[in-house]
DNA sequence: CTTAAACGTTGACGCTACGTAAAGGTCAAG
DNA sequence: CTTGACCTTTACGTAGCGTCAACGTTTAAG
């Protein structure tokens, strides 16, 4: 398939100033020019563009990107493999963010107080935590398949409020486990409260349910880092806790 | 509390220098100066450069930053609560940019196959934000939930081009099945050249293409009434022969 | 009390990653 | 043959700072 720089700029989300610009700078060259100097883009091109658009997101300088990419050694899948990892630290750090907003509301409304380093929680950090490279290929490769098929089945047959209801309860649920977490009791109230929304919250991605299947996620969730950097976000140990709500909940421990 | 320009910038994690800038453009002026000339910032400023930061985090210019602070009827907790929403749809982006990833990853292993545009899903979304706050709604009005299509078309992340362009598309499959239609053959150039550009229009809202699926949606376009009512509403029998035309095309008759 | 280090000030120029004309060639369709 | 969509290069403009430079102030150590 081949792409003039208007298709190419449509397809990619960028401006066509942009794809000069990269051309400009060599960033991103054109495949050829038509006759006439039209610059034409080719499959190789699409992908490099990806490549550099992912690297971007990640606020690489264009610069440095090219760099990366020039190199002799450079390694597709492995980049990409980093580029998740480092998605999953903004989503971190996202979430940090959200919680900061949850307590300022909180000590806006007046109840609780807040220190004043607490406000900047998840505005300060950047990107500098690269620790957490040891565990997650391994899993990735054990599990990858299977999440990438929810993310898909997910996507297929959600309509927006579906997928919005489903956000909403993901909230509530880590509201809950902070709740249950203080008790300190995976089989108190609170805690099988928590399980039961969880369940909930299962359903609107999982075509049937069962308990072992239920349970085994919950093994799933301490044994991923993906899910502990997740569900500890707020409450360190976290993720523990209620993988032992959940076995306890659906009976299986 | 009172920070001098070094301790609120070590406190929320800007530089001085963007203190100092922000305090030239107007936009965080400190409390007051000490008799030396130093810049003396107090609680409410603290309390505003979180607010500002907030904005910037959501890739709002200074200037609009700015405007909002000033409106006489600035609502604290009302803007906290829309900072909380917007990050949730930022987690969202992250998460679909992570499924991308995934995605090519398992392309590149030669895993499954994967089309151009399903390559910039979540990297083309920061043009929905800029387009969602003029034309969102919109769209959202317009379109709404009355088709299916339009429902998981916002589902996969797509922009409004994208959309104009499916929708272009569209257009062309009523005028091709008119053409092909008159033929009376669906194995002819004309209907099977129908085919071939529906399976394009598929590509915006699947994620995966495969002919057995193709032709299973050609079936149920028969068998589902509101279908039927819609590719038969200026050709009668267009349904029928649009089925016909893809179960030849995918090899499926 | 002195003195160096740390911290503060105001310019002023530089940089990145484009946006935005301006002025003009090319291509497909009617 | 014209019209409009699409392409080209050139060139100046911008936001949000980073980064000197040149200089005054505060503080802690000797």
């Amino acid at each position: 398939m081949e792409y003039t720089i208007n298709k190419l700029a449509q397809l990619s989300g960028v401006t066509t100033r942009t794809l000069r610009y990269y051309d400009q700078i060599g960033l991103l060259k054109p495949a050829r020019l038509s006759s006439s100097g039209y610059r034409i883009y080719g499959q190789q091109e699409v992908d490099l563009l990806q490549h550099i658009l992912f690297y971007r997101e990640l606020d690489i300088s264009l610069d440095e990107i090219n760099a990366i990419l020039q190199e002799p050694d450079f390694d597709e899948i492995a980049a990409l493999k980093s580029h998740y990892q480092k998605l999953i630290q903004k989503r971190a750090r996202l979430e940090k963010m959200m919680a900061t907003v949850e307590k300022t509301i909180a000590s806006k409304k007046g109840e609780i107080r807040m220190q004043d380093n607490e406000k900047f929680k998840g505005l300060k950090e950047k990107l500098i935590e690269e620790n957490e490279q040891k565990y997650g290929d391994e899993i990735r490769v054990k599990y990858g398949d299977q999440t990438v098929d929810a993310s898909n089945a997910k996507l297929m047959g959600m309509t927006k409020s579906d997928f919005d209801a489903m956000n909403q309860l993901g909230e509530e649920i880590f509201l809950l486990l902070e709740k249950a977490h203080a008790t300190g009791d995976p089989s108190g109230k609170e805690a099988q409260e928590l399980a039961a929304k969880h369940k909930e919250w299962l359903t609107y991605s999982w075509p049937t349910y069962s308990k072992e299947a239920h349970a085994g996620l919950a093994e799933m969730y301490v044994a991923d880092e993906r899910f502990t950097a997740y569900y500890d976000q707020r409450i360190t140990g976290g993720t523990q806790f209620l993988r032992d709500a959940i076995l306890i909940y659906t009976g299986m421990k």
